[in-house]
DNA sequence: TGTCCGATTGGT
DNA sequence: CCAATCGGACAG
């Protein structure tokens, strides 16, 4: 299990600007792709390319959790300025990490799906106790990145969690396909928006 | 306070 | 196909 790069190279790349989140979550949705996730640990750092990401529009979005402009301790973040983390807990077991996107006051956010693994990977594989895959998918990730409820309302430009541009050589423009979006059959017409983004040939 | 259910995963 | 597993949302 080695790294695909050294995590020295890429906490030195350069964030994204606040105003890159700053956008509907169906236009930061797709423009995440490619981009580089990282999160530093005092068990260690880790980074993956983000490979797969979700599109929520409350609050006329069924599926968003903020729908009908619904604002709980839960949802609070999304409706805070952009580029910040909303992580919240799920079926009794399962952490899922957001990007929270829009105008301040707008609860949009991107849902990150899946990332290609680039540095940290034996602390990844410890987290997910050697299962694979070992980032693929919502929970999976957060397992492997060491995601979790103390990292909801993280600032994604200020904290140790954060995304950053791809370093020369990882930073080919990213070719992707919409589908509809996973788990939310319960929304209605809203689970016919074609706002999952996936690189071409990443997961199908 | 009680009930229902989930932006998932892993095993049968 | 189904169980795991528990906090959030909402009705009463």
């Amino acid at each position: 299990m080695e790294d695909r790069v050294d995590a020295r190279i890429l906490i030195a790349r350069p964030r994204v600007p606040r105003e890159f989140y700053q956008r509907r979550a169906s236009t930061v949705a797709p423009a995440l792709l490619g981009l580089i996730l990282v999160h530093e640990t005092p068990e260690g750092i880790t980074a993956g390319r983000i490979v797969e990401a979700e599109a929520y529009e409350g609050p006329e979005d069924r599926a968003c959790h903020a729908f009908g402009g619904r604002r709980t301790p839960r949802t609070d973040v999304m409706f805070g300025p952009p580029g910040y983390a909303y992580v919240y807990f799920t079926y009794g077991m399962h952490w899922l990490f957001n990007v929270v996107a829009g105008e301040e006051g707008l609860p949009h956010a991107v849902l990150v799906r899946s990332i290609e693994p680039l540095a940290g990977l034996e602390l990844m594989s410890r987290r997910r106790r050697g299962k694979l895959p070992l980032a693929e998918g919502p929970a999976r990730m957060t397992q492997a990145m060491g995601i979790d409820g103390k990292d909801n309302g993280k600032d994604l430009v200020s904290s140790d969690l954060y995304i950053v541009s791809p370093p020369p050589g990882l930073d080919a423009p990213v070719e992707y396909i919409a589908t509809e979006r996973i788990g939310v059959d319960y929304s209605g017409e809203w689970r016919h928006m074609p706002w999952r983004f996936i690189e071409k040939g990443s997961r199908q």
